[in-house]
DNA sequence: TTAGTGACAGGCA
DNA sequence: CTGCCTGCCACTA
């Protein structure tokens, strides 16, 4: 529709953060590298930030490598604790989930 | 056009 | 474990 004059990794980043299912987070540096680039996890940072809203990403599915919630804003940092806390994740008391149960591996040969 | 920015990642002390 | 530094690159003014 629109919005195709974003750059591939753009639109990568767009559509695998989509595919993330409920209940499950993905990193930065994860979708940078499935997205073509391993050392782009600071343009996920961008595409969150400027995408978001437009279409309709689920942007609390996104953590850091840490499994931590990287926002330094409070109230946007317990927002976003609450909705993957609302999808069944649950938190450990150093703030963090744990990967290894709720890291999500896209399977691009699916699409 | 250039310079600055940033929900990061990884290495090192 | 913590904190600091560097690399990285699309986006914005």
């Amino acid at each position: 529709m629109e919005g195709l004059q974003l750059q591939p990794f753009t639109q990568k980043t767009i559509k695998i953060i989509k595919q993330i299912p409920r209940g499950n987070v993905m990193t930065y540096g994860q979708i940078a590298t499935m997205a073509g680039s391993s050392r782009g996890a600071r343009q996920v940072v961008r595409v969150l930030h400027s995408m978001s809203s437009k279409h309709q990403l689920p942007w609390h599915r996104v953590i850091n490598s840490k499994g931590e919630i990287s926002l330094r804003d409070e109230e946007s940092y317990f927002t976003q604790k609450k909705l993957l806390e609302d999808e069944g994740i649950v938190f450990e008391e150093n703030g963090r989930v744990d990967l290894n149960t709720y890291l999500f591996f896209p399977n691009d040969t699916l699409g």
